[in-house]
DNA sequence: TTGAACAGCAACACGCACGA
DNA sequence: TCGTGCGTGTTGCTGTTCAA
């Protein structure tokens, strides 16, 4: 029963592995597909031995098996497959009208193109005279810092400042002749700095960290080059050396002057991220409505550029289940496509009858029959028990699937398990990595086991309710005065469910909702 | 082969104190 | 007034062992 649970753990993606493997590993086992192309004939297959009476010395006397010969039980195990096409409907069809919804639940997609090889490519693309415009601009700042003095320095623009703080004398004294060895080498720099941008859009080490990290380590004046040359590409807002300057960037793409935007940026970024507009507004010396205005415009600035691209590949889910609705009520299919339907191998069988006069091959030949067969019963085991699983879940979240989360009810582990008359570790093993595909969506099987908070009239209520019934408060709550935790302890209490403030707080801060405070319009 | 019993662990819920 | 951190108790899940 240890192998049985093990294979019950098992979701469908890792029993296809499970399958293949065993495949590859025992002759005995085969494809029913392939079976059928080599036009194998179960039927030609006779009893004439079997390995649960091998070890018997007489001939004709049969050990007593009650699930019969080996044999026989390899010839259930077959039909159980059988079994498997739903009656009254052709397998094919059936499998036909539901691979169109499997595709498009397994399709993998395109492979997306990463930020690095974005930018890389817009690099290529650039024409020579582009590079030197970009050569041009860059040395007439460094003319102009150079030609102001200390004293203008410090008054140069913000945004100048922060391009050039990594180099403040060696704009002064580097000179570009924009030769084309000089353009060559501002390309294969503008990799280096693109090599250095991480997932988020951002410059991960300053200019000084990237030019020593080069060998031979270049001018700098080349890498601001190549630097601005990235941060002009897009997504706009890329090669940012931290949010600020990516925001800046953004802006300064718009062509257009936002200085209240940029100072809030430069110097209130912290308060404008939790909100306190009228401290801001005092700091500036402007009306609140400037500060609300120009907090719409920052944030519909991209803080993570880069987050647009590539990253992590998609993930995939396979549900192991599927909950159909039918007239009144939900009935689960255990999904088997993707595992191979499987059989005992015919040749063998009748090589394992005739290998009487071969005790070496017959002992290694029953091992591999008896895996097999085991493996076959398994799956049975495992699809039988997944679905008297999904289907009580689905009969106790029925509510959920009808009308969506403040339906979801407070389910144990151990009420399914009371239910079916099983242990809850068989449970908690097979629902363990498993989905179920229902019309809301694909969820994990553990999401439907959720605690709750006790009311004061005795019923329970779910966690995910809960959740609900707090974001339908602060949706209906008076945006410039927002309930605070407290207050929506208090309206909890209206509908009998006492949680503490502490619970409201970490169920809101789960769900990413901020605090009264944040939420707060003015 | 099955499931009961147990231990270990993680998540949750709570109270309290403290600081902004 | 509210958010946050810390310590503690409770609950549920999981892995392991062992007896029937």
């Amino acid at each position: 029963m240890y192998m049985s649970m093990e294979i019950l753990c098992l979701n469908s993606m890792d029993l296809q592995e499970r399958v293949e493997t065993e495949l590859e590993n025992n002759e005995t086992l085969e494809r029913q597909e392939e079976a059928a192309a080599d036009g194998g004939d179960d039927a030609a297959a006779t009893q004439t031995e079997s390995p649960a009476t091998e070890d018997a010395d007489a001939p004709g006397e049969v050990a007593e098996d009650p699930l019969g010969s080996l044999e026989e039980r390899m010839e259930r195990a077959d039909r159980y497959y059988d079994d498997d096409a739903p009656h009254g409907r052709s397998a094919s069809s059936y499998r036909g009208e539901r691979d169109e919804k499997l595709e498009a639940m397994s399709n993998t997609a395109e492979r997306s193109i990463s930020l690095q090889d974005y930018l890389e490519d817009q690099v290529h693309m650039l024409s020579d005279e582009e590079v030197l415009e970009t050569m041009r601009l860059v040395q007439a700042r460094g003319d102009d810092s150079a030609g102001m003095g200390e004293a203008s320095v410090a008054g140069a623009t913000e945004v100048d400042s922060n391009r050039t703080e990594e180099s403040p004398a060696e704009g002064h004294s580097q000179q570009l002749d924009f030769s084309d060895e000089q353009v060559k080498v501002v390309r294969e720099l503008c990799s280096s700095v693109i090599f250095n941008i991480d997932e988020r859009g951002y410059l991960m080490y300053s200019l000084d960290e990237i030019r020593v990290s080069l060998e031979p380590a270049p001018e700098m004046i080349l890498l601001e080059v190549a630097l601005e040359i990235v941060q002009d590409l897009d997504p706009t807002g890329v090669g940012g050396r931290g949010l600020e300057e990516c925001l800046i960037l953004q802006l300064e793409k718009d062509r257009q002057d936002y200085p209240l935007e940029e100072r809030i940026i430069r110097e209130y970024l912290s308060e404008l991220s939790h909100n306190r507009l009228p401290k801001i507004a005092k700091g500036l010396g402007v009306g609140i409505e400037d500060i609300k205005d120009a907090k719409e415009l920052i944030a519909s600035l991209n803080p993570l550029p880069g987050k647009l691209f590539g990253g992590e590949p998609p993930h995939y889910i396979k549900p192991d289940a599927i909950a159909e609705e039918v007239e009144g009520g939900y009935e689960v299919r255990v999904e088997s496509s993707y595992t191979p339907r499987l059989r005992i191998s015919p040749q063998y069988r009748e090589l394992y009858r005739q290998s009487r006069k071969d005790p070496e091959l017959k002992k290694y030949l029953k091992k591999k029959l008896d895996n097999a067969e085991w493996l076959v019963l398994a799956i049975r085991q495992r699809q039988a028990t997944l679905q008297k699983i999904a289907q009580e879940i689905v009969n106790i979240q029925s509510g959920f699937l009808d009308h969506g989360i403040s339906h979801l009810k407070v389910l144990k582990m151990v009420d399914v398990a009371e239910i079916l008359g099983v242990h809850v570790s068989t449970i908690s093993r097979g629902i363990s990595g498993k989905h179920i595909q229902t019309s809301r969506g694909i969820y994990p099987m553990k999401f439907f086991f959720t605690g709750g908070a006790t009311k004061s009239s005795g019923d329970v209520e779910a966690r995910g309710s809960v959740i609900q019934r707090i974001k339908d408060f602060i949706e209906e709550e008076d945006k410039e005065s927002p309930l605070s935790d407290v207050a929506i302890v208090e309206k909890l209490k209206e509908v009998e469910i006492n949680i503490s403030r502490r619970t409201v707080t970490k169920y809101r801060e789960a769900e990413a909702i901020p605090s009264s405070r944040e939420r707060r319009e003015y």
